[in-house]
DNA sequence: ATACGGCTTCCCATAATGGTAAGGTCAAGG
DNA sequence: CCTTGACCTTACCATTATGGGAAGCCGTAT
């Protein structure tokens, strides 16, 4: 099995493939002699295990500690159990802190008429902080909550 | 006002303040005799409107639709307030997608009973379980779903 | 033989932020 | 006057995970 098949048949591309050998994720692939890398359905699996728990949000970090466990015969369930509970804490979290961020952002909206007004209380709320007497106060401290930004895909 | 007081102000870093103005996100600061970035209060002003934008999960490229709108007298609400719902619309797919994440590892770590057994069903759904001869009906499509990945700061 | 498609490596880019290094500047105190 | 320390400047590098592309080799089908 060549890289090209290996990706499709894992669900990895190839570019990524090479990438997680080039970070050590991934043992060294076997070459044929003109260089190809080679795949055996082991080798595959191992490549689906790891796209499967990136759609499960794991980091690549954390995938070392899934495959770590996954090879070692002698592990114990509770290690895999709190890897998961783990990514869940981190997943509720950060669910949280979005939807506080919905929350503020539907009030602002909720204040804002659409209307064709040259002004509404959202900019002059983004400008100022806390006005209008609006209590968009899920703004805490002065200190960041660390935000995720996303960019559609 | 230099760069350190403006950033003490505003919240954004010295360093952000440089990269904003870089990407031309706020106008080229005006410099002293010796080459030191000076801040009025409008810019402040400004600053904290980004700064408060990025916590509320906005990304740069939309900062900048927010300050053309908050800097065009001749805006209309309902220009801000779409913006606004994009927003929401974004954040809340982003939470729909977390929030199936957070279900299906839940589901498995609620099979994995967290105790000294030397393999858990965690393991097994992720690598499909070939290795200890369970099928493969655990798959699910195999188009991904786009995925956040989450480090702690 | 030739063309096409797949493979290789290497480099670049992304978004937003932090770090570091080498050097200039300013204010206070000796 | 000179030193010290805090602050500023630019420039470069790193991060995460992924995609894009170029230049060149390989394999197979016509």
């Amino acid at each position: 099995m060549n890289i090209g098949e290996a990706a499709k048949a894992s669900g990895v591309s190839a570019k990524m493939i090479r990438y997680y050998e080039s970070i050590r994720l991934i043992p060294t692939a076997g070459r044929t002699g003109s260089g190809y890398r080679v795949y055996s359905p082991t080798e595959v699996q191992m490549l689906r295990f790891i796209r499967r728990s990136r759609d499960l949000g794991f980091s690549v970090e954390k995938i070392e500690e899934l495959l770590a466990l996954w090879r070692d015969r002698t592990r114990q369930s509770a290690d895999v159990k709190r890897l998961a509970t783990d990514q869940i804490d981190g997943l509720e979290r950060k669910v949280r802190e979005m939807q506080a961020m919905i929350d503020t952002l539907r009030h602002l909206a909720d204040a804002c008429c659409g209307d064709h007004r040259p002004d509404g209380p959202i900019l002059a709320d983004l400008g100022h902080g806390v006005e209008h007497g609006s209590d968009c106060t899920t703004q805490q401290s002065g200190k960041a909550v660390p935000v995720q930004h996303f960019h559609s895909r």
